[in-house]
DNA sequence: GTCTATACTTGGATAGAC
DNA sequence: GTCTATCCAAGTATAGAC
């Protein structure tokens, strides 16, 4: 991995981790094993760096989800295996924590990866929710973009209960009492 | 109102705003009115003060939950009472803001008060859904502990959408989707 | 491309006068 | 209780050598 590369994972990580305020060029360079010059040859500062780890880190988040949205089994499946899907409770999600963080919401050019990838989500959420519905798996009566907001915000309030509590089996009750209202015959999760 | 509390609510604001490693003890003063020696005279330090704005914060939410769980109305009608009151979408949750700040979640004193309200209130909340299934206003089967959570993390995860799409009507959608699972009769909000 | 030196600002706090 | 002076580390960069 060449140093370019280096210094936008480990940007990504410490974004994650920290935040945008709280991550320092040299902090970057610490974790990368950059130099100040080498960071700065490959960036012009800090909101070209976080530019280039948000994107990536949006990318990410959009192939993961698309890859099981559009993957194997009916509609209804692909949401629960999607929502079911393993994840870090406790670090968060690296795109949605960017919204509590001002000066990333404050800059057009950083904000635009996080908006798209939300409206991305949701919209592609809803599509194989109205899919579900068409095939009778689900009830006809809930708005499918509704439920789809909803169904985000589970994950993304999974994540801030985890967090709070310092217990990733919360982020999973979250899932189970969303996937409860959703499919009412749905199987509980084995534990 | 006196300098201690100015100094109090002013925090409040920053953390809110700004989290609190985005928060400086300058801005604090600045936005106070409150000079060097008179901040460090009423607080230690930044924790110290944080501390008291995250106390102020957590007993501010939860007074006003149990103000309406336990108010008038049957079960189900308090519990979207609560889901629907009108809050400031865009701002976010003062509390669960501060589970992003890796700062206040490695103290102890300071993440202690997070902890302990989002425990109560999805406690609280499990409690009130059950009594609203003991009424047979909710269907018995879903367990009231798994779907409280997944309702406090759909208003957490409002906000996130909410501010990722920097759109107010975001929030109120994830609220409208859990509302249509869970009281799959419910009248649609006004628009 | 990477290193070292340098620079200026802000963060976070202490000391002592009033 | 509040003000001013002072302090040192860290944040964020630029300049120029190699």
């Amino acid at each position: 991995m060449d140093m370019r590369e280096r210094l936008i994972e480990s940007t990504r990580e410490l974004l994650w981790e920290r935040g945008y305020v709280g991550t320092s060029p040299r902090a970057i360079q610490e974790r990368s094993g950059a130099g100040q010059g080498s960071m700065y040859h490959h960036f012009r500062g800090k909101p070209d760096l976080a530019l280039a780890a948000i994107t990536r880190s949006a990318e990410d988040l959009r192939a993961r989800a698309e890859a099981e949205l559009s993957g194997g089994g009916t509609p209804l499946e692909r949401v629960v295996t999607y929502l079911r899907r393993e994840r870090d409770a406790l670090r968060g999600c690296p795109v949605g924590r960017l919204t509590q963080d001002p000066d990333v919401m404050a800059d057009p050019a950083l904000r635009r990866p996080v908006e798209e990838t939300f409206s991305w989500l949701r919209g592609r959420l809803a599509g194989v929710l109205a899919q579900a519905q068409a095939g009778g798996e689900l009830a006809a009566a809930p708005d499918p973009a509704a439920t789809a907001t909803a169904l985000v915000a589970v994950l993304q309030g999974g994540y801030v209960l985890a967090r709070a509590a310092a217990d990733a089996e919360v982020y999973a009750q979250a899932i189970d009492g969303a996937l409860g209202l959703l499919v009412p015959a749905a199987p509980p999760r084995s534990r």
